[in-house]
RNA sequence: GCCCCCGUAGCCCAAUGGCAGAGGCAAGCCCCUUAAAAGGGCUGCGUUGUGGGUUCGAGUCCCACCGGGGGCACCA
């Protein structure tokens, strides 16, 4: 079919102007320091290449690009970068079943997306393109973990981790949700492992406070999560003496106010002061208990319905300000890696702690009077506000006063001061994996842990494929003999390079920047045009990354503005997190067969059906049911469209004067650009798109029963709607822009400005209410003075009847509305 | 259990405290057509989830409850 029927034909018109855009390479960010348009930078979550791309990320980029392109349209100078978080198990696991490398896997799907990319439409700057999994950029991520290790901010310990065994790798604390790993679902077990670490506990305080840039700007439900992860909290250290034992042990609390009514204190089962302090007489039930606790997974150990337990350590300690021999006891309910893996119970004031005092009957001291019923008999402790009671010099204070007084008196004696603790763990990033970047640390027998020079960076992944990527539980390089085994970079001596890869959450922790100049090669990124581009002026993405992906980029932007590499705080200053699309109430997935093909869709109907009905669907936070979506309405409404445009090409020329066209018309076209401009600002483009609608009708309507095709108002309108859905569905708009004899490219058209003469009402509807319900519309002056329409609203004849002699109140909201009570 | 968001027409969704309906789907009707499709047009009586409250006036603000979604939940 010629595209040059009047017949709306989507896979013509984009066979017609993809190779087109991509000679016009309309969408290029400009570096000329002399270029002094406003800098917006546009960043959509980088896609993992798992195949080709999928009805979600049809959602995402369909958002982004109309926020870029409205951009582009304003005259911005825009940054709009695409690339690939190509490192990753899936590759890994490809390759295992495929005998083949992992690269072979992961650089054909990144292809297939960027075909399907640019066929899509999205405005990127593809000059900028750049893959984690390529040397030149993971080198730099084994350049900041030196700088990191020079820092003392990235280091290696032992302890219990976070094994799953389906992925055969440690995880981060953040990367295991209810128990089970983050990515694949299997239940996660605890191993004893040497790993190593981010300190990103040293930016807890800063991941808070610098939350206030965020606010306004983030979705107020990401900064909880965040808050809650850190999880700061602030109460004081307490120091109790024990019985036969030279060393006091310190114990947190938030409540140093209820001190006196401790009655027991509880070590980590798993803590080395259980071990350290348990009695000869309890030495054996202690083992016995930890053995059971080791045994218990994460998801039953925190089951909340499971009952307490523990064993008397056989020995007191001793409450300092009262002088007290309180129990000591291992639980399982006390951590060992919070606080100081001890606590005081005070089973009146806490519910744990009552618990436990129930199940082994322990005391329980009422130390705040709250009116409530007394927890030993109820069994539900009384957390909230109250007077101090049996409390010595507390005694009459309220729970703020009583804690301000405690810290005193303890302070005073040297026995405690105020502290603050978090939930917020350091960042593992060891993973027993091949797919990722190699840490670049060699171990050497004499030297210790020696990072590889940066002039020798990047250390390279062998060529390992097939069966030799299997997880055997220890990483595959650890195979990989000859890549191992190398001279210590200090002292020359025989050394072993560090065979574990890197959470690939660190090579999206930095990847914005490096969009600034994704070939630089004198550091990770060029330090000068991040100054000019960052901090990102919209980010976009799925709401799972609340706290992996964010949280982790924030602590790296933090780090690097410590380093003087970037100066600002915060990468992100607004962030919009998508909707998912779902199919009939679920989400999609192979094993309920409900999946919904993105390809299959555009085949169908069309690249701009297809990003209209994401848009036209409802608010972008929100899900997308395709079930409920007509993208064959939405191709209805594109041929619309484009037979208004095609008409008023074919019916005039560009460059007419405007002002002698249709008044009616005009004012339609002037509002609609008003409104839209705001709507699309405040990213509401359900609504803008409706108000499109509204305007391709109001067209129709003039060339069919108005002023006709060759009006200029009309060729106005039609012009007008070009550029608003340049936006939205690039290529009808493309096409209309051209049969309306203009040269591509519409996306450069420029946005449209309201003239303000046509915003006027020549009149409006006022209503007139009495008693709240309407009685009579008049029409009226906007600029009528509420004088004159209480006037004329009273001497309506319809409101008359209605009334009483004087009404007892008159409300008057000229224009709009009088609203009288009889 | 605690916290947050959302409940508007058969469906997706609009509505600065001011006439409950912008847009779309579905449905019905009309025009065009030999006919159908395509195209053009017309048609909206609904306890705004329920019950209270504030107000001249509540979908909108407040309280309680119901339903749906999300977050947190042995972190002392």
């Amino acid at each position: 079919m010629e595209v040059d029927e009047p017949v709306y034909d989507p896979q013509a018109l984009q066979a017609k102007w993809l190779p087109r855009w991509e000679e016009l390479n309309s969408f290029a960010a400009v570096e000329d320091p002399a270029d002094t348009r406003p800098r917006k930078y546009m960043l959509d979550m980088f896609p993992y290449p798992s195949g080709d791309l999928h009805m979600g990320h049809g959602e995402v980029f369909a958002i982004g690009d109309v926020i870029a392109r409205y951009w582009f349209q304003k005259g911005d100078n825009v940054l709009h970068p695409i690339g690939w978080d190509s490192f990753g198990l899936p590759a890994e696991n490809a390759a295992i079943k495929r005998n083949a490398h992992p690269a072979e896997w992961t650089y054909a799907n990144i292809e297939t997306q960027a075909t399907s990319f640019k066929r899509y439409g999205v405005s990127f700057d593809w000059s900028r393109r750049l893959h984690t999994s390529d040397p030149e950029y993971y080198r730099w991520n084994q350049w900041l973990f030196n700088r990191f290790f020079e820092r003392g901010l990235a280091y290696r310990k032992g302890g219990l981790v976070n094994w799953c065994p389906q992925d055969q790798t440690v995880l981060a604390n953040e990367q295991v949700v209810d128990g089970r790993c983050e990515r694949c679902g299997a239940e996660i077990v605890r191993r004893e492992l040497t790993q190593w670490y981010l300190k990103i506990t040293d930016y807890a305080d800063r991941l808070i406070d610098d939350m206030a840039q965020l606010e306004g700007g983030w979705p107020d439900r990401v900064l909880t999560m965040q808050r809650n992860w850190i999880g700061r909290s602030a109460g004081a250290d307490v120091q109790f003496r024990i019985e036969g034992r030279d060393e006091p042990v310190t114990v947190y609390t938030t409540r140093p106010d209820t001190l006196y009514g401790a009655t027991f204190f509880v070590v980590a089962a798993d803590a080395d002061l259980a071990e350290e302090i348990v009695s000869p007489e309890q030495r054996e039930a202690l083992e016995v208990y930890r053995a059971e606790v080791a045994k218990l997974s994460d998801i039953e150990r925190l089951s909340t319905e499971k009952e307490k337990t523990g064993v008397f350590l056989g020995i007191h300690a001793i409450n300092p300000v009262n002088g007290e021999r309180i129990p000591v006891w291992a639980a399982d309910y006390v951590l060992s890696d919070y606080g100081h893996g001890a606590i005081m119970a005070v089973p009146a004031h806490d519910q744990r702690d009552l618990d436990f005092a129930r199940r082994f009957g322990l005391p329980v001291k009422v130390v705040v009077e709250t009116g409530l019923d007394d927890p030993a008999e109820t069994g539900v402790a009384t957390t909230g506000e109250g007077r101090m009671v049996n409390s010595g010099p507390l005694d009459g204070l309220s729970k703020a006063e009583a804690i301000a007084a405690i810290i005193g008196i303890l302070a005073e004696r040297g026995t405690g001061r105020p502290a603050v603790n978090f939930r917020l763990r350091d960042w593992l990033i060891s993973r027993q994996r091949f797919w990722g970047t190699p840490i670049p640390i060699i171990h050497c027998p004499d030297c210790g842990e020696v990072p590889v020079p940066d002039e020798q960076l990047p250390v390279t992944l062998p060529d390992l494929r097939g069966a030799a990527l299997q997880p055997r539980g220890v990483s595959p390089l650890a195979g990989a003999t000859e890549w191992v085994n190398v001279a210590c970079p200090k002292c020359g001596g025989p050394a072993q390079r560090d065979t574990d890869t890197m959470d690939t959450f660190v090579d999206s922790s930095w990847y914005f920047l490096r969009y600034c100049d994704p070939h630089y090669t004198d550091g990770p990124f060029d330090v000068e045009k991040v100054r000019k581009w960052g901090p990102i002026d919209q980010y976009i993405g799925g709401s799972e990354h609340a706290v992996l992906h964010l949280l982790y980029t924030r602590f790296f932007t933090k780090v690097l503005h410590d380093m003087g590499m970037v100066d600002f705080t915060e990468p992100f200053a607004r962030l919009l997190n998508q909707g998912q699309v779902i199919n009939q109430g679920k989400a999609m997935s192979k094993t309920l067969g409900n999946g919904v093909d993105l390809g299959q869709q555009i085949d169908a109907y069309g690249v701009d059906a297809v990003r209209l009905t994401m848009l036209f669907a409802g608010p972008p936070e929100d899900d997308i049911d395709w079930a409920d979506m007509s993208p064959a309405a939405s191709q209805k409404f594109l041929a619309r469209a484009f037979r208004v445009m095609t008409e008023a090409g074919a019916a005039s020329a560009p460059g007419a004067d405007v002002s002698a066209g249709d008044q009616e018309l005009r004012r339609v076209t002037h509002r609609t650009i008003d409104e839209v401009t705001k709507l699309v600002e405040g990213y509401r483009f359900n609504v803008a798109i409706a108000r499109m609608m509204e305007l391709t009708s109001a067209a129709r309507k003039a060339i069919d029963g108005g002023p006709g095709a060759a009006d200029p108002a009309v060729r106005e309108a039609a012009e007008i709607l070009a550029v608003m859905l340049s936006l939205v569905t690039p290529y009808v708009a493309e096409e209309g822009w051209e049969r309306l004899g203009h040269a591509p490219s519409v996306a450069k058209a420029g946005w449209p400005q309201a003239d303000p003469a046509l915003l006027v009402q020549e009149s409006v509807t006022a209503v007139v209410q009495v008693a709240g319900k309407v009685r009579d519309r008049l029409e009226v002056a906007p600029d009528i003075s509420e004088a004159d329409l209480r006037a004329l609203a009273i001497a309506s004849d319809k409101v008359r009847p209605y009334l009483d002699g004087e009404p007892r109140k008159v409300i008057v909201r000229a224009p709009k509305l009088v609203n009288i009570v009889p």
